[in-house]
DNA sequence: GTCTATATATTGATAGAC
DNA sequence: GTCTATCAATATATAGAC
C-alpha cells in the first residue's frame, strides 16, 4: 500500500482506539493489530505511542470545520441557531454511541493528568477553536445581546455547557442531562435576546 | 499498627494518587510504597485494584457532605449564596492545585470509558447526591424562580457549569475559563431572579 | 493480618534482515 | 518502508511462611 496510507491509517486507528477506550487503555500492540500494521512502520513513522497521541489531537484540529462546524453552518445562516445546530450535533454522537462517546477532546482533557506540553497546548487549541467559532457566532448577533454581557465568557459558557451535559449523559447513559443543559442554556439564551435589538 | 488503619490508609493513599494521576497510571505498587504497606495487606482487604477504586468512590460519597457541602452551608443559610458558595469551593480547589486538579469524580467520570458497573453506579451516586443537595437549595426558593423554570433541570445545569468550567480550567491550568462559567451561571439566575416573588 | 518472594501477562520500544 | 523476533520494564496478582 501507499506510504501515506500506513502513516494515515495509523492515526485513524488510535484516533478510534483512544476515543473508545481512553489512551492508557489502549495498547501499542492493539493498536498495530486493528490498523494491520507492524510495529516496524509503527515507529518508523512516530517517535512513539505519545507522538501518535499529538498526531491524534492534530487530526482533530484540522476536522474541526469538516466534520463539527459546516456540516451545521450549511443548514443555517442564523448565528444562534448555528450554536444550538452544533450542540445537537453532540446529542447525535452521544446518540450514535449509546451515550458512551462523548467529545474526544474532553475525555482527553480529563484523563491525562499531567500531559506533555505539546499535549497540552493541542487540547488547548482543540478547545480555543471551538469556542472562538461559537464565539463568532455570538459576535455576529452581538447587537441582540445585552451591552453588559462578556461576549467572550459566553462562549467559554456554551462550550462549558456542551462538555458538562455530555460527561453527566456519558456517566449516566441517558440523554436526559445533555438535553436538560441544553434547554437550560437556551432559556438563558432566550432571556438574554427577550426583544430584537 | 491497627488493623483498620491499614485498610484506611490503602483507600486515602489511592484516592490521592488516583486524583493527582489518574486510575490507570497509578500502580498497585506505587500504592503500595505510599502507603508503606505491603502486597499481602492489600489483597487481604481487596480483592484488587478495581475494589480499590470501589472504596475510594465510596469515600467520596460518604465525605460529600462533611466535606463539600457542611463547611459552606454553615456560614449562610441563604440557598443561592449556598449554590454560589460551592461552587467557589471548586474554585479554592483549582487554586489549591494550581488548576492541575479538578473534580475527582469527574476525572474518573470521563477516564474510565466502559467502566464495571459497581464503579459507574457510584459515579452516578456521587454526582446525584451533589445534583439533589444543589437541587434543596433550589426547591427552597422555588418561590423566586418563574414558574415554568424546570428545577431539576437546573440543578443538573449547575453541576454540568462547574465540570465544564473545571474542565477547561484544568486544560488551559487557569482560573479563568472557571471564572467565566461561574460568571455566566450566576448572571443567568439574576435573570431568573430578576425580582422577589 | 503481615511479610517476602515470585508468578504471569502485558507494556512500550528496538534490532536487524529484507 | 516493512518485516519478524525480541528486549527490558512494569503491570496486577498470588503463594506460603510467620
Amino acid at each position: 500500500m501507499p506510504a501515506t496510507q500506513t502513516r494515515q491509517r495509523l492515526v485513524e486507528t488510535a484516533r478510534d482506539l483512544f476515543y473508545r477506550q481512553g489512551y492508557a487503555r489502549t495498547g501499542v500492540a492493539q493498536i498495530l493489530k486493528q490498523a494491520g500494521v507492524n510495529s516496524g512502520s509503527l515507529y518508523h513513522y512516530f517517535g512513539g505511542k505519545q507522538d501518535l497521541l499529538v498526531a491524534v489531537l492534530e487530526h482533530y484540529r484540522e476536522n474541526l470545520w469538516p466534520e463539527v462546524l459546516d456540516p451545521v453552518f450549511d443548514r443555517t445562516d442564523e448565528p444562534i441557531e448555528r450554536i444550538f445546530g452544533v450542540l445537537d450535533g453532540y446529542r447525535n454522537m452521544l446518540l450514535l454511541t449509546g451515550c458512551g462517546g462523548g467529545c474526544p477532546i474532553g475525555n482527553l482533557a480529563l484523563e491525562l493528568a499531567d500531559p506533555d506540553p505539546r499535549v497540552r497546548a493541542l487540547l488547548v487549541e482543540n478547545f480555543e477553536n471551538w469556542r472562538k467559532a461559537i464565539g463568532a457566532c455570538i459576535d455576529q448577533a452581538a447587537h441582540r445581546f445585552p451591552a453588559e454581557i462578556d461576549t467572550d465568557a459566553l462562549s467559554t459558557f456554551v462550550l462549558t455547557a456542551m462538555e458538562g451535559g455530555v460527561m453527566q449523559a456519558r456517566t449516566h447513559r441517558s440523554l436526559a442531562p445533555f438535553e436538560a443543559s441544553v434547554a437550560m442554556l437556551r432559556d438563558y439564551f432566550d432571556r438574554l435576546l427577550v426583544r430584537d435589538r
